[in-house]
DNA sequence: GATGAATGAGGATTCATTCAT
DNA sequence: TATGAATGAATCCTCATTCAT
């Protein structure tokens, strides 16, 4: 029987990021900015941060590049911003998936599956950028990241915690399993007629929870 | 009982590194040009490539900017030489590592701490790179470097074939691995008093090969 | 008595200018872009395209280097856009000034004054480039001058064509000629107490259509 | 009736070169300095002396670019050394030319083939350069290079005098056919199917002497 | 909010030239 | 004489950022 993908029971990303920019804790995806971080996000996530020039972002939208700085102060705080909304969408998103999982096991796995969607940009582009780009922020934008990203770290402890993972060290199991899903933005393809993205959290699963 | 590094029974790296320069095969690290690759590695590991400047490998070494095009005919032929330098490095390391363990379980340790070693800058600097900026990399490029990898990969899977791994996937589990391996060199620091790297081998392998 | 020069009878040269830049065909000199081209011009045909820098090029219509990039996207576009220009303004030209012309001779006559007029820059800077810088254009650049030439050159063949030249090639005459007037911007003074341009004209028109 | 090329009666190139070169006024062409002149004789003609670079020359000859500067001060003065020698050279072919020649009309042609034969390399290469990068030399080797050219300007002018030709200036009507003769190196192919560059010559002259 | 021209510091790269070996 | 590593100034060009309109 065919597992069910994180989302099942979930509100879908649309309700999700519309609460969330009712709230006034994300930006609304349709203004000026929130396009902006759009096209920013997809283009870092292509290419990189250095590569990618204000001026690509900014025809990305259909404005000229002295424009973006009535929304930004910087190049460095478009990615900052970036990677803000990126961790306030997959934190969120985080805690509603988790909250619909029963077992322990299955919350791990509602863990795995979201990152990897997230990784992939099904739920919201950009958070690969997070583990890519992380050199390029000043330790200033880290911190401020950091603070907004210690809730979806500790959903995950608690979780690699409650499952019954080898090795005992919930913080070591994290880092590792971080490195692993992010890495695999550069290789898996999820239109491919290989794994799909659900069958690939299954096998991660299977080797950082087994039986 | 506190388990031998890899280095143990092997040639030291020193060895090594000189008989791959007798061969041919490897730059001498204290011609002109080894210093700059070595200069290189460590600046692009430190900062990223598009961080790093000409000016600043060349200051590194004592010389002026204009000199490196002496020996390098651009700054990207700068990476692939440093990315093709660690990569036959590594790839003889691993060999030579994989050869001195007797179970096919201690032969995964044993690439698995060769690969952290590497990662680390403990045998050479600049493996890191060859995840971090591959896409900085031109496509021949990338070519040119995926050909001397080859057979380092073939290692990997074979040893991985021969353990008893989860999930019955090599290729995957290879994939999952170095992204959780390479994505040590951003939180695991060896000076620490924290974990060892051997200590984090065998971490690592309790997780990917359990019992 | 004195002949009259081209001029007579035609529009003025800034009267053809500003027809040309209301047309959309000419760029208007008095627009950065066009007072950028005069300077150009100007700068190449003193000192050669290779031996002017943008920097010059920039400084003698008072913005930074880099801005210069504003409007074109490499040095050699610069040079592509001069000849552009030039090539257009020149076939106006020429075109208004053999219109003037009555006879066969005449209208000869007026195809050499108009031609040495723009070797020389009373009418027009640059024309001079078109010869002496044309192997710096990649050769893309050169077809793309050579088809705004095309009629510029088809006035010249008719012209020879209908006059009595000697030799019965007009395509080898026009070649000679082209030759011989364009070099005179190396020896050529028209502000010199020798020959005028206009004296100079009737000598070759003596040479090439004697009678 | 063919007509006879300019060598007909006369010494071969090779026998002109040799005396030449015994005489100590021409570098002996199959030394190591004979041969930079002759590589980078062929380099500027094709490319352009700015276009051309040290290296290249070198290269030509199996050399490394520094070991130009024990044959040549600087890069100036190679190009100067070529005009000299083409200078020299030219000369004495066309004085050789003109005395083989019985009447006045006969010895303008020589002139005119003569100096044809070697803008298109058949003498010696680089004669085109003396007009095409007439402005790449300085004042004080302009100066040297035109005391060499003197008599052979003088020849010229005496030819052109003594023949018939229409306006009654040797000195403009030289400059017009340096012009129009030099301008042939950049279209007229003597290898082509077309005219040979005797017939080139006849025609020039029945413009530039009819009758 | 948007424009687009301009900035200006800095980037990689070129290349004639020098000089110890 | 030849080498080849190094120089150092100059080159074209890039790009985040500013600002008057």
């Amino acid at each position: 029987m065919q597992r069910d993908a994180v989302g099942a029971g979930m509100v879908s990303p649309r309700q999700l990021m519309a609460s969330l920019v009712a709230e006034g804790v994300l930006t609304d995806p349709d203004s000026p900015r929130g396009r902006l971080l759009n096209a920013a996000a997809r283009l870092f996530e292509q290419k990189g941060f250095a590569r990618t020039t204000v001026r690509e972002i900014a025809a990305e939208v259909g404005i000229l590049s002295g424009s973006i700085f009535h929304h930004f102060a910087s190049k460095e705080d478009i990615l900052c911003s970036v990677m803000q909304e990126v961790t306030v969408y997959a934190r969120a998103r985080m805690a509603s998936a988790v909250a619909g999982a029963d077992s322990p096991r299955e919350r791990l796995r509602a863990c795995i599956l979201c990152e990897l969607e997230a990784i992939h940009g099904l739920a919201v582009p950009g958070f690969s950028i997070l583990v890519a780009e992380w050199r390029s922020l000043s330790a200033d934008s880290q911190r401020s990241v950091l603070r907004l990203r210690d809730e979806y770290e500790r959903i995950w402890l608690e979780t690699i915690g409650g499952a019954d993972c080898p090795g005992g060290d919930p913080a070591l199991t994290r880092r590792l399993l971080l490195g692993a899903l992010s890495h695999s933005h550069s290789w898996f393809k999820p239109k491919g007629r290989g794994l799909s993205l659900v069958e690939l959290a299954d096998r991660v699963l299977l080797i950082f929870a087994p039986q």
